[in-house]
DNA sequence: CCTAAATTAGACTGTACGGTCCAGTCTATT
DNA sequence: AATAGACTGGACCGTACAGTCTAATTTAGG
């Protein structure tokens, strides 16, 4: 009854995919390959058509999801305040969604069966935000905006910040995932301000051209 | 050749869970009930005249981790700094160990065939200690040492900041645990009481006794 | 309409595992 | 010596699952 219209051409392999995300993240990698077909409204040997083996399918899945994790840090037009209220509130929102903690989870309970895919996923996703934003931060500390410290550091810390605890809290509490709350990231980004301020912030912040 | 004298009357029963703390956070709790008794040194059987099924030893296995997982916050006889900075090298030490990357992996990912096991294990493991955290730090914002904001906010900012990232690194990129580095958790305390510094720091911070 | 490819249902294989049963051994207490 | 309790090893059962095979059916294209 659901998608009569829509699906047409929609290659099943796609259908495939969607479904064992779906699948996946809400049990994990043990769901049997017999839910991730009936999931995508198709016979088993239809999925071994597609794929050669299941880890194979849980391979794109992550891989793809992968893809959709990373966060636009937008132009750097505005004022930093805003620029990283903007990113913390799209960081919180996806990483503690639903699905966010549900894929964390199963990813995580993987990482022994599957190390190199835990591995490539932490470094083409995770690691490439931080990368990212490190560089806007670098920036900032370069115009003055912010303390002169290790990039990553600085990055590592905001990212902690904005989700930290609270991943810990909506994995294991059982309470539903937060709404998102872009008050709750204004305290924070302000904490963050606060935390990595120029070091004299009583006089006028010039970007300092000394010793090059 | 391990155990012969140490052990004597050493109840298989503690025996039991250790080896089953050891194997389900190594393996996750999808390890056999066969290498859970191998390792114990002991038949299969015996396990369960000790357990009823494998659900009732993974939870005792839980339980037991929940308390050892516990940190004493000291007392107040020290300056604040200080004493953060000594929860902070002791959280991360243990937060960023082998054993307790590996069992927040397992639990996390048995979150959804043990909601209730998980859940129990939040509040009298993480919850309690954010409580704990709180109370020091209201105590330190009546007494002026720090901004006055919600205590749970506070405490978990800092519990964010001192592990955050940092555990997802360790979870998904393979790198092995980090050494324990004070210098490290020095300078996350120093970007938290800059962060939380109360509003007029340049004045002598006399607690206000102000409207009562 | 016909053909070739894709899909389907279902039976089947092999394996791994949780849990039970049992017959026998070992140890300690009485 | 007798008894009771814990432990052992191994056989065994039922189930769940990944993956294969096959024969029938559908679908699309010329």
């Amino acid at each position: 009854m659901e998608q009569l219209l829509e699906t047409d051409l929609n290659d099943c392999r796609a259908r495939l995919i969607q479904a064992a995300a779906e699948v996946f993240v809400e049990e994990g990698y043990r769901a049997s390959v017999e839910r991730v077909a009936t999931r995508a409204g198709v016979a088993r040997q239809t999925l071994y058509n597609h794929f050669p083996c299941k880890a194979d399918l849980f391979g794109e899945v992550v891989r793809q999801a992968t893809a959709a994790l990373l966060i636009t840090l937008d132009a750097n037009q505005q004022a930093l305040r805003e620029r990283l209220l903007r990113f913390g509130i799209m960081y919180r929102a996806k990483v503690l969604s639903a699905e966010g903690l549900g894929f964390f989870r199963t990813l995580a309970a993987e990482t022994v069966r599957f190390p190199e895919l835990a591995a490539s996923f932490y470094r083409t996703g995770p690691a490439q935000t931080a990368a990212r934003l490190s560089g806007v931060l670098k920036e900032a500390m370069g115009k003055g905006e912010l303390r002169s410290v290790r990039p990553e550091f600085a990055a590592n810390l905001l990212l902690s910040m904005l989700v930290g605890a609270d991943r810990s809290h909506y994995l294991f509490s059982g309470d539903p995932p937060p709404e998102p709350d872009p008050g709750h990231v204004g305290q924070i980004i302000d904490c963050y301000l606060r935390a990595l301020a120029p070091e004299v912030p009583s006089f006028p912040t010039v970007p300092q051209r000394s010793m090059p």
